[in-house]
DNA sequence: CGCAATTCAATTGCGCACAACTTATCTGGT
DNA sequence: ACCAGATAAGTTGTGCGCAATTGAATTGCG
């Protein structure tokens, strides 16, 4: 029975990539979440993302993303400063540190997607599968 | 980039699909693992799996778990009875209640399904695939 | 038999997720 | 200009998920 549900394959194999993830991030001193959000930053480059913002790309609350950028600010790669046109936003921008992160951790998603043991198409059809599952979901919850 | 990641629309598509679990089983007062645990207890009928046999089945440890079935006790679903024959064993029994609920329950994966949008074939792929790549996953952590 | 190593469950601590609430700021209608 | 409603971020509380540790019970090796 359990192994009939889609949910629970769904369930076990994103809590297993995220184990193959978790020793690899370590390396960098951060959390699958953690990094995420500067997937969504280098992505952005210049213009700074509101936390909302952030939010809507990771489908993340500010309850999950407050005390997450805060402890990402507190390692140095971050910096949170209120909007001067709108003081109730606050925009996310990266340190030096953050960007240089990146050029560090280019290869994370080679070595992450090699562990999974399927090919180039595979994974495509894959992601384009699950995807096609979270989208159908949202619109569902909008109405 | 973000768009990109298997690793992501797996994390996003976890997350909806508990989101459409998280109403239908607070009908029932359950969180989504708690159901998974019932699953299983149901699945075994007669005999009572330990904790670590749960463990097994769910990929979880008893951090996870031992506060979890506290509350599944406290909502009077499940029993813990020290095992007569090791001491060390926590055998985890259903109740008449918790036996019970299985026949109110019947239709929720169906319900679920239904969300995804996807067809009786996808959905059998999908997890036949899932499964595949947490299997490879966890065989490669055992060496 | 004796005791070191192992196994099992529970506990502690940390970091998500998410609901519900709070506070501050902004917007729009009058 | 005023204020009711909306919006943004943060806080609180609960429940996972997992690493690391603890303590009790069992196993196995000499």
């Amino acid at each position: 029975m359990l192994r009939d549900q889609v949910c629970f394959a769904l369930y076990a194999a994103s809590r297993a990539l995220t184990d193959v993830y978790r020793p690899i991030l370590d390396e960098f001193g951060l959390t699958y979440p953690q990094y995420l959000v500067l997937l969504v930053l280098w992505e952005r480059g210049d213009d700074p993302p509101t936390v909302s913002e952030l939010g809507t790309a990771l489908r993340l609350d500010s309850g999950t993303l407050s005390p997450l950028l805060k402890r990402l600010a507190a390692a140095g790669l971050v910096v949170r400063t209120r909007s001067a046109l709108d003081e109730r936003r606050v925009e996310v921008g990266l340190t030096a540190d953050g960007v240089a992160l990146r050029q560090r951790m280019t290869d994370v998603p080679l070595r992450v997607a090699c562990s999974t043991g399927l090919d180039e198409a595979e994974l495509v059809a894959l992601r384009d599968t699950l995807t096609r599952v979270t989208e159908t979901i949202h619109r569902q919850k909008e109405q």
